[in-house]
DNA sequence: GATGAAATTAGTTCAAG
DNA sequence: CTTGAACTAATTTCATC
């Protein structure tokens, strides 16, 4: 089973609205039973639409350490391990990588402190420019658009409604659309298994 | 009763963990009954410091617009309203302002809808300059940081710690550190109410 | 895919320290 | 501020459709 349905997407929406709302509730509001509401919400966390279940704390009412905003150009093709070894960071809390190699990150932390953190954390070979701004204020709003409602490939990115194809790699699932999606799929997670115990 | 104490902290840091742990699991990790534990959580939610459970969603696994990184610089003076405005925009997920009288805001949409965007919502008098880059890919673990520890007064920013004033205003609870802030505040509602019933 | 009933777990209330 | 015990409510399992 893939894609997502509109009992799926209303669901989404009212956990959105209090993640600790009863299952009950839920399924009384979708017009289904609490396991079928239970059943959706477990697919909907191992196909990976649902990341975690979270709180949005007012910081603003909580007397914190700065924050900062990094913005990075980093050294074209070192990319994708920044973003893992900043996302690794403690202090790191949110990384942003646009297609221009350069990656943006919020980190709870003195702006003189960044120094450290980039030359510790990355050395000095990745980043080629970087500047520290102080936030003094941040607003996140869970929501879904309207167009939002159908899983799409991972690999090759087409709408994988209809399809019944996922692959179980290490502990997650990856849908796709197709058999030959699947295999590549496979193949790229093979070599990376490969690469990663040499 | 007021301030937020260790097993606050941790219980906190747990719940955006996972919003959905059962309060026994917590009150296991932290040392206290259940019914502490639900108390907490209700107090927390109360004196606003929880804003909401909710939900962390993947929306690169959804069919949507892309997402795009926009570096804004704005009037000077007109940061608190921009924030404001692009927070409640639908296609505006995650907002951040720092001290320079800049906004860098999360967006899904294509590079050249942003224009319309900026141009309908925020209009030209407040937009000074801006960049729209492409997200390529994005991590976020929301975290607490080390230092928060004392909840603090809506009006004047000192430490609410030691005091017992709250004001119940609507349907929320502010916590101030003296009487003379909580007549400030209760005038600014007021003023509010008046302001809107007319 | 979905469900009702049963079994298991979780959450809340409350009297008491 | 905290708790154990009793009670109420939610979740999961499972046999069945």
């Amino acid at each position: 089973m893939t894609g997502i349905d509109d009992v799926d997407y209303r669901i989404l929406e009212l956990l959105m609205d209090d993640a600790r709302r009863s299952y009950r509730d839920i399924a009384e509001e979708v017009g289904r039973s609490p396991p079928t509401v239970s059943e959706r919400v477990e697919r909907l966390t191992e196909v990976g639409v649902i990341e975690r279940f979270t709180l949005d704390v007012d910081r603003s009412r909580l007397v914190e350490g700065p924050t900062v905003l990094v913005d990075l150009a980093v050294q074209p093709g070192s990319e994708a391990t920044v973003v893992e070894d900043l996302t690794d960071a403690p202090a790191v809390e949110h990384v942003i990588r646009t297609v221009d190699a350069a990656v943006v990150f919020v980190a709870h932390a003195n702006e003189r402190d960044v120094e450290e953190l980039l030359s510790e954390t990355l050395g000095d070979e990745r980043v080629r420019e970087y500047r520290v701004r102080l936030v003094s204020d941040r607003t996140w709003e869970p929501r879904l658009d309207e167009e939002t409602l159908a899983i799409e490939c991972v690999v090759c990115g087409k709408s994988v409604e209809g399809s019944d194809e996922s692959v179980a790699l290490g502990d997650r699932t990856y849908e796709v659309c197709c058999s030959s999606c699947a295999s590549e799929i496979k193949d790229q997670y093979d070599a990376l298994q490969q690469a990663a115990s040499e």
